[in-house]
DNA sequence: GGAGGTCGTTCCACTCAGCGGTACGCTCTT
DNA sequence: AAGAGCGTACCGCTGAGTGGAACGACCTCC
């Protein structure tokens, strides 16, 4: 999708953006090989770069640094959800003692804003700030649920790349599974995003019943039965709406 | 201090340091106003972060946006504690259901990495992501206390301005807490750095007693006994500790 | 209602920041 | 000792970035 990368600025972020969830630490020629810039460009814009204090220089290369988390969570702060919905997930929590996420919808993917997770739990690949496909996560079909008809269309219409043996792929079968989402309040998963994990999620919708976010609790398959914590989300999801609703609007989303 | 704004990076840098933490949202004349570049520029370089979706457009100027966010978790899981603690501030709330931090240092200030809020607590000023003088909070002075005798040195000497009237401006009594607390294995404050909140903190410490960071626990002056949370706090820094170790090095700290 | 203020936006000619090919020096491996 | 792979330094060209000036769309406030 988006790259130009004719102007420093452009560039300058595709050096930031080519560290990926798991790459902690870059050296000059893996960025010059993931960005697809010249080594000198790549050289001059990584100095720069650590000069502001966005990466860090380390023995092996760079690494993104404490300034760029800085700006960062300001930017979680301004969405202010995750803010208010700490006590929310933090109760939820508590109740199940299993994973609990928030999530929000950015144009055809969830994107975690905050995670909690505690000892000896499932193994999930969701990170706070990661993203993940719509339709194979409990989150995803709630926030698809709840969407408007055309971004439902084009996720279902888009091919849906199986993440494990039990993603469903098939349009009509997800589109189901959102309809009954719709009328129980609550949406499913079952080891279609990650093998071994299961998910209940519930939106989180302000007073016009508009669509703001989705909580979910994670649990792995053996013990965990998601239908167990359905009323849980339900109500932590209801709780979160209502303190949202009060506070004033939390932007019109553009995506 | 540093802000090099005569390069695009720098001016876009500084664009993006406009936003406090408490500015949600800035028009293009405060933008010109807080960086003091020329209007023109900072259009088009709030243009350009529109663009590239490091800002996003609202009706009454700018935002810093997701994109920002997503690059800033990344930058917090490269530093990895955050990941690895969650679950011992998860415990340590559970234990005692108030507020939760963990904090490193970076230069002469506190960094929080994280925070646990649960519904009705202390209100505490605090902010992942944000920083604190050293000096008047318990994880900073756990910070300053098991740092090396230079950094102790530094901080005591530069002057400490008072965050209310019960924080300790005298460098000997701050210096005579700092050793309490060093052979005390934690660090308390008392409406030091916020009026109503009094705070206890223990360091996180690796297999050769090397500081990595602090966990510190948060309470409202009336209920609150930061004495009885103590051991809590000590047992979970030193779990995240012995975790930290057995993985491997984490960054050797440049500042 | 019109005069003055503020704010976002567009235009445009200049110039220096950014560019990237080339080349060098270092440290491993073979 | 030759080679591969890496980070760094040099340097002349050029167009991206620059910022002053001017415009139009709102606002109050006399």
């Amino acid at each position: 999708m988006s790259s130009d990368v004719d102007t420093v600025l452009g560039k300058a972020i595709a050096v930031l953006r080519a560290f990926s969830a798991d790459d902690h630490e870059l050296s000059l020629s893996a960025l010059v090989e993931r960005t697809g810039l010249p080594k000198t460009s790549v050289h001059r814009i990584a100095g720069d770069l650590v000069h502001h204090r966005l990466l860090d220089r380390t023995s092996h290369g760079y690494r993104l640094s404490g300034g760029l988390f800085e700006l960062g969570m300001r930017a979680s702060l301004e969405r202010g959800l995750a803010e208010l919905s700490m006590p929310f997930l933090q109760d939820l929590y508590e109740r199940t003692h299993e994973i609990v996420h928030l999530g929000l919808r950015e144009g055809h993917e969830v994107v975690y804003v905050a995670k909690i997770t505690g000892r000896r739990q499932a193994r999930s690949p969701s990170r706070a700030g990661g993203r993940m496909p719509l339709y194979c996560t409990a989150i995803g079909k709630v926030l698809l649920a709840w969407s408007d008809e055309e971004v439902r269309r084009a996720v279902l219409t888009r091919p849906m790349p199986p993440l494990t043996a039990h993603t469903i792929t098939a349009p009509g079968r997800v589109a189901r599974q959102l309809d009954t989402a719709l009328s129980a309040g609550v949406a499913f998963e079952r080891e279609e995003s990650a093998l071994g994990i299961q998910c209940v999620a519930a939106p989180v919708l302000d007073l016009d019943n508009k669509l703001v976010a989705a909580i979910s609790v994670t649990g792995p398959v053996g013990r965990f039965r998601p239908e167990q914590h359905a009323d849980a989300v339900r109500a932590a999801a209801h709780g979160l709406g209502a303190l949202v609703a009060r506070r004033t609007s939390l932007r019109p989303d553009p995506s």
